[in-house]
DNA sequence: GGGTTTCTATACCAATCGGTATTGAAATAG
DNA sequence: CTATTTCAATACCGATTGGTATAGAAACCC
């Protein structure tokens, strides 16, 4: 017994023994990637996930193993795809420029007209029941690892001579993903497009140094 | 068929006429409090919520109503001991000691040793599924109307020459509450009390004006 | 005391949860 | 073609969800 058959990563490098899916793996992630990012992982029932998808609950389990798998793959998309303005941003030649990349590229995730609001890695790690608390760590521990990665560019940015003498480099990248996780309430909430962006302008305004 | 008695407004003003209920409402709501505020709306089942409060089912319902009740008297109740501080903070004399009062208020309610980590008006209203969306809606509509407590006490913090002239009011209130929800995103996921200290020095470091 | 009222406790309800066993068809390899 | 393999569809699983009906015991008023 063997899980999830990784689609991309041997592109066509199966020998394709017997009959051929009959769906588009990735596109069933995508699909699915939605529904979690909407509704959270415990809020995504397995009826909402297979009809967004548009398929059965067997092809599911097939394709992907469980729930929780899935919800991982989807994790994965969601970074790989979505949180790439993040890794584009820490390679901004100042911390300035890097906070800016980062608060722009967060509105732009967590605003967009045609994908849902907020930030998957917020809205699927609160309020869930006790089963779910190995997903709830793991969205934490990735939010973690973004976080060090700023921290670590803002210790560099430090040491160039590019940060105030007056803060710290660990407290102010705690700061930024702070008001990031902010920001992901708030998309959550319906806040505007509009009033995101003067956000964005007013916590640039506030940034330390020139 | 009425709902759930209000116990504690007309003090003793019943004629208490048959059999009187043997828990105590007050102490029954503050466990249903902690459970909803660890775990969420959806993620506190009637199950959990029955155990914590020490009663059994029928008489949480002769009591609350519903769960969706229960969780309404249970956010009315932590709005009026837990986020006491936010009256207070506006209070304050100036713009500067709002903000400071509000973001330690925060960490002291957010960050306690003896009761769950976060805010149960940000755990309460994410990542929920389609039955819960009213309490959600709710949830969000009660943050909007602290949001718009602030964003008048700045206002009038503009009239009264308190804010640099470069910062509009409603900008400000709205930036701070989006780190104040922040604030609750680090404090669910674990973040320690000293981080949480250092992040909200951090903040008043960076809040404009003296 | 009787009579009434409201309590608590147990057992139960339909609906939904995540997850599977079964089945029969369809597409491959030879 | 046959044999094999894997697909998708249906129906089902036990457990849990929020919510109640029933029933017996306990505390009130008179």
């Amino acid at each position: 017994m063997e899980l999830a058959d990784s689609p991309t990563p041997p592109a066509t490098a199966a020998p394709a023994k017997g009959r051929p899916r009959e769906f588009c793996t990735d596109a069933a992630l995508a699909a699915a990637l939605r529904i979690f990012w909407s509704k959270g992982y415990e809020g995504a029932s397995l009826t909402d996930l297979t009809e967004a998808m548009g398929i059965t609950r067997p092809s599911l389990y097939a394709a992907f193993g469980n729930k929780e798998a899935l919800f991982r793959r989807a994790l994965d998309l969601y970074e790989r795809e979505k949180l790439a303005y993040i890794r584009e941003a820490l390679d901004a030649p100042t911390a300035r420029q890097v906070a800016e990349r980062l608060l722009r590229g967060a509105l732009a995730t967590m605003c967009s007209d045609c994908e849902p609001k907020g930030c998957l890695r917020v809205i699927g790690a609160v309020a869930c029941g006790d089963e779910a608390e190995s997903v709830r760590q793991e969205v934490i521990a990735r939010r973690a690892s973004s976080q060090q990665a700023v921290i670590e560019r803002f210790e560099r940015a430090k040491r160039e001579g590019d940060l105030p003498p007056g803060v710290g480099a660990e407290d102010l990248a705690t700061y930024l993903t702070t008001l990031l996780q902010g920001f992901a309430v708030q998309a959550g909430a319906g806040i505007s497009r509009a009033q995101l962006d003067r956000l964005v302008e007013t916590s640039l305004a506030l940034w330390p140094g020139r």
